[in-house]
DNA sequence: GTCTATACTGAGATAGAC
DNA sequence: GTCTATCTCAGTATAGAC
């Protein structure tokens, strides 16, 4: 059929996303998309390759979104875009894909934890990576360089981790918000971080207590 | 040899730190260890179960320092441990491990991000985060119960990416300030992120100009 | 009790028939 | 373009040497 290569890639998305990259098999998906095995290497080389024709399919329009928001805000004459606009514009496009394709921000925020996005994905984002982060500095300027290099740092962590996985079941009632309203929830979390005063790195606060300590030795018992 | 499951332990530490889980075969870890195949099995019994003991040999300490810092911060009379506070008897910890074995905390970062933590690993820390997280909770008391749960959330992804990953190349002079530096910066971060005024969630703030467009076709060309 | 040798099943990848 | 057969290497299981 003609469109083997959508069939393929609709299953890898949904399989992906669920289960992550290493734990999912090649064998799975085709079962799931009615395919031949060698149809997957016939149209996209190989596992790797796959996921990264999977990846592209989406990121195309969401980052050209992200960049229309930034550039948006920036027209607007005399004010600097504050820390929440910027988070804003770049996570709220990921909010509208998930509407119609919920498994990709999952599956992007697991590949990236996984670490396993290629080179190729990497140099496809860095340009509006870029554009983000430079938009971030201006809106925390007083921030030491270093402070700020960490911040975003920890940043992708935490929006990677985000996107990837739900909250474990609240002790009482539902959380009604859904994807957007994690979103903004997360917002705010990242606006009070990079808000944050600069820390005060000290030098010697490491203690040995526990360094000194032997290792405990952990057996399979018998 | 007497010592082969040190050998084993030792050898899988450094290598699951390096390359992750799934990307590690067993034939590589026995290479690096001089042992048999086989006596990965004998031992551990598989390829997860070696990976949870190799976590269990050094969580029992870090965690027991973890639980005697928080212990001192809670008898003080009269005062509520402050969020730096507890994220430093959380973190501290880490770094003092880090000091004689700097895969730890590398490998509980990538194995938590890759989401691999078995429910062996789970069971055996959750009193002691139980008692972080209510310890953090009393320190942002004004936050609504469904923004703090969030919270977690996120500062777990942010931890754990944190703690697994460095920071890429500096454009200018180097970081100095090596791990402890890390866990400073990163105390700053997520204090800043949990004292953040709560989100106001509103409906209806996604668009659909993502949503909406066809997605990009893109191939391997021929 | 410990460890070695070896075989089994399922993974990704590839060559070649159609 | 598609499918079958096959290759290599992964994790796993087990029989038996010491």
């Amino acid at each position: 059929m003609i469109d083997t290569k959508q069939k393929i890639l609709d299953a890898a998305e949904r399989i992906f996303a669920d289960q992550g990259y290493g734990a999912v098999s090649l064998r799975q998906i085709i079962a799931d998309a009615e395919v031949n095995l060698a149809a997957i290497h016939y149209h996209f080389g190989s596992k790797q390759e796959l996921l990264d024709a999977v990846i592209m399919r989406r990121a195309g329009p969401v980052n050209r979104e992200r960049l229309a928001r930034l550039d948006r805000l920036e027209a607007r004459p005399g004010a600097q875009p504050a820390v929440e606009q910027v988070l804003e514009a770049f996570l709220m496009p990921m909010a509208e894909v998930a509407e119609n394709h919920p498994g990709f921000p999952k599956l992007m925020g697991r590949m990236q934890a996984e670490g396993i996005l290629t080179e190729v994905i990497a140099r496809n984002f860095q340009p509006m990576l870029g554009r983000f982060i430079g938009a971030m500095r201006k809106a925390v300027p007083d921030l030491p360089d270093s402070d700020f290099r960490w911040r975003v740092h920890f940043g992708q962590g935490c929006i990677a981790h985000a996107m990837s996985t739900e909250l474990p079941p609240p002790p009482g009632a539902g959380d009604i918000s859904g994807f957007p309203g994690r979103i903004q929830r997360l917002i705010a979390f990242l606006s009070g971080a990079f808000r944050a005063p600069a820390a005060v790195v000290r030098k010697g606060v490491v203690s040995k207590s526990v360094a000194r300590k032997p290792a405990k030795k952990l057996g399979k018992g018998k």
